[in-house]
DNA sequence: GTCTCTGCAAAGGGTTTGCAACGCA
DNA sequence: TGCGTTGCAAACCCTTTGCAGAGAC
């Protein structure tokens, strides 16, 4: 497991240098922090939890490295409830969410089945198809 | 369709009164003019788009009337990209939404199958399953 | 050494709130 | 008449931007 992420964090900073971006250590904090917890984080928040460790990162560039992090497809940008942005830490390809109601965690949800369905949907409809979007709220096995 | 839509605004005025509120103009414009629209709206783009007829509404009441809607169930709320508020007349039981990335028109999903389909998903996960949300974009059938 | 990134602070933009006047019931 | 609602404007809060100094390569 660890090594996955450690896997995933490199593939990211390799990402960035390919694409003329610096690995700052800013950068490789913030990263690390955000993959390190598993669920829709806002800026604030993810720039509280950097504080002890590292207190003299802006919060201005949480914001900026997670807006990159979304270019480079490494994270998902989902408007928060209260206006806020909330960023979910998700590298790989298109799939879908399960999201804990109680202690926020994701799991990710394969795609396969949800295209096939979405699509039977859409045909029904005339309607179509360019995109599709399940989210599944519930407990986790941990919390049920 | 148009006795469908007078009915509905006549549930949403006794569900108001119901509660204890009031139908004023205000209200009965706002509720008119959002159920006609059949998308997505902002409060600003409601606010301009009653203008012509009511310029005297002020902004604060549409914020104010759109979040009682969401409240007595007649409207949903989805956070837009750019963290701005998007609201959805939508009176009825649960279902998803078909939303046209050309013309903006939102049609409803009936529920069952997407039910079904969410239940499946959860269970291989071991997932207690509270809520699902499915949306689904592409090209409604005019604008195919 | 160059050019990008960072931190700070100010500006920006959408949303919410306080309050006196208004108007349903 | 009483009490919920409205309009206005100020307050709020989160996000974005400008700029000079720091730092990656």
């Amino acid at each position: 497991m660890t090594t996955l992420r450690q896997r995933e964090l490199n593939a990211i900073e390799r990402e960035l240098a390919r694409r003329g971006g610096r690995v700052t250590r800013q950068r490789r904090a913030i990263v690390a922090q955000f993959a390190h917890m598993r669920r829709y984080v806002t800026p604030q928040a993810l720039h509280e939890s950097l504080a002890t460790r590292y207190p003299a990162i802006g919060l201005a560039t949480i914001y900026r490295t997670l807006e990159l992090l979304e270019q480079i497809g490494a994270a998902t940008r989902a408007p928060g409830q209260h206006g806020e942005h909330a960023y979910l830490f998700c590298p790989t390809a298109h799939h879908h969410h399960a999201v804990c109601i109680k202690c926020g965690e994701v799991d990710d949800v394969p795609c396969g089945s949800v295209e096939r369905f979405a699509r039977t949907v859409a045909r029904r409809m005339r309607f179509r198809l360019t995109q599709h979007r399940l989210e599944v709220y519930g407990f986790c096995q941990r919390c049920s």
